[in-house]
DNA sequence: AGGAACCTCCAAAGCGCTTTGAACGTCGAG
DNA sequence: CTCGACGTTCAAAGCGCTTTGGAGGTTCCT
């Protein structure tokens, strides 16, 4: 049933019938019940793709994923999307999954914005150069960003504390008397990675340590890397008595090269990682469990949808920037420091 | 610029163009040409929004995927879904993500399927009895399947032979030696549980075992939960010597309890698990690397995203059927059962 | 030369909705 | 009693595309 016909059973015109059902103010509170009950009845649901057509808004959000292997993103991105779907479907909004590769990002990025498939975009894991955000904003597209943007003026973001959390686990690790830490940190061409990274550097300069007893590495947060990384630093000289994971599958490596090692942890080795709270692979669950900073990702998936929704709906760009605290949960994965040996 | 910017500018009709660049018959090889050359030189794009509403067709595959915590689909589900992405980008369909809680599953279903929004659906996890695929199938509306339909007649379906890889898996496990082995299940009500089932019980039946011998538990694959059942087990009289595992995410569950009750792996206990494949939590970085009964979940993504397309155009429900080879790789979690006691 | 049988191309009618501009009472003010 | 204002409703014009039913122009056979 559509629009003309359920106008025809009316004995109204389709003017009046739509405009009662979409809430205009130019119809009488009596045919606007009338029409709604009799929508109600007939089952009548507006075509989408003729509401799209005729006012151009697409009643969707998008959100570019990745389609190459990247272990980091993967098991967060479900969870992220859970979010973002949650409070989208409140909404009666779709959610456009585009998939694309670094390198065609940008082509992406423009196909949707001129098609009008989408009437908003998320952009998530921004960089300190970021020419998606360019493109988007020069496009005057709407968009909004989970993450830190390199230039946050002018963009509605949301972030975790990434500088707080590390510094916080830092500081912890120092107190604990750890002197020698090794940071295992994600690709330096994220912001997060340099936030978390500059929170560390200032937890030791606010302990007055000399920087380079921070041994920090950088490299796609995969287990394997890890793993060959804290094999590396744990059979090196200068062994680290504590390893700072930026993700739960970096604690995963890690674990594995102290297991390989004969290393036991918490005792030889303290080890604090960063939780985004994948629920497949709860930091309890580890074995010892895991000592991480937390932080929700779904939560700020639901979070960015709704900005993603509040943009759509004429909200200026830039008029939510929101930090969230991060919180350091103390479990079995972390100790004093061994004594010097 | 639109269709009828771009006829003007060529002094075409609208149709002549809109089947040019369709790659209609009806329009000689020298116009076609011409019009495709102006059409790239103008950057012209056909709108969806028309297009869709035109022909009816929304070129768009739906995926619905539950929204509420499932930690076994969470992680498996992005790779997945990269696997679908790869092969809907290629031939420009949009991937439609509708979330969805158990419950109203049913009303997302027939929502998309009356609206329009996609031209076919995705199916997955199929149940014993599956209230969803009976409601396509009368609704008439395309889809099709990812795991064993209850009723495989007249539904297209991929599936990995879940039934060959637990046979497999458990007879190479009493071919070790072992004779209690504990097989840790997902839920009762999913086709490939039953099958996984099936395919342990026959192969202790082929070796001439009890029955009872196999000690099965179905539940929610999750660490959590199979850190207790393992646990339960492990402590339990008749402990068994080797655990069948769902998943990785379950034998994570199961390597924690293990190690708690001072259990070496594979010295006291082998373990074996099915793995679908994450990036993120590869079987070799486990420690030991683990025994696995391996399949491409993302290879399987691809090739349902494939068949979604047949079947939208035009392909016979039923015509696909696929049930993919499952390899055993044999790791370190496996060992020659311990002496009896 | 006349007509059938193409080959190309076109005008116009949708697809189902929103939205503009106007018409039609009805009512209170002058 | 007339006029302007207001509250309701409507007809019709899009939105940008596809597609039906022809209309011209060629070619080919008889």
């Amino acid at each position: 049933m559509n629009l003309k016909e359920l106008a025809a059973e009316l004995h109204l015109s389709q003017t009046t019938v739509s405009r009662a059902l979409n809430g205009y103010p130019e119809v009488s509170e009596k045919t606007r019940e009338i029409v709604l009950a009799a929508a109600q009845r007939f089952g009548y649901r507006p075509s989408p793709a003729a509401r799209r057509l005729a006012t151009g808004r697409a009643h969707a959000l998008g959100v570019v994923f990745n389609a190459e292997r990247n272990a980091l993103m993967d098991p967060l991105f479900v969870e992220y999307l859970a979010g973002v779907a949650e409070t989208s479907a409140k909404q009666g909004f779709d959610i456009l999954i585009s998939p694309s590769t670094p390198r065609d990002e940008i082509t992406t990025f423009s196909r949707l914005a001129r098609d009008g498939t989408v009437d908003v975009i998320i952009l998530t894991a921004p960089q300190l150069t970021d020419p998606r955000i360019a493109l988007l904003s020069e496009l005057k597209f709407p968009f909004v960003v989970h993450g830190r943007p390199p230039a946050p003026a002018g963009v509605s973001y949301i972030d975790i504390d990434n500088f707080g959390a590390f510094q916080q686990a830092t500081s912890f690790l120092i107190q604990l008397g750890h002197r020698r830490i090794t940071l295992i940190n994600g690709e330096d061409h994220f912001t997060f990675v340099e936030d978390r990274s500059r929170g560390a550097a200032v937890a030791f300069a606010a302990a007055g340590l000399p920087k380079d007893m921070l041994d920090e590495h950088f490299m796609p947060m995969t287990a394997e890397n890890a793993h060959r990384c804290a094999r590396q630093a744990l059979e090196s000289e200068a062994r680290p008595t504590a390893i700072l994971c930026g993700s739960i599958l970096v604690a995963l490596g890690v674990l594995r090269a102290a297991a390989e090692l004969g290393l036991d942890v918490p005792r030889d080795l303290s080890i604090v990682a960063h939780d985004d709270e994948m629920p497949a692979f709860p930091a309890e669950q580890f074995h010892p469990q895991l000592t991480t900073t937390r932080s929700s990702i779904r939560a700020a998936g639901a979070r960015v949808a709704e900005m993603a929704l509040a943009r759509v709906a004429g909200q200026k760009p830039g008029a939510i920037a929101e930090v969230w605290p991060v919180q350091l949960i103390v479990r079995g994965s972390t100790a004093a420091a061994p004594e010097r040996a």
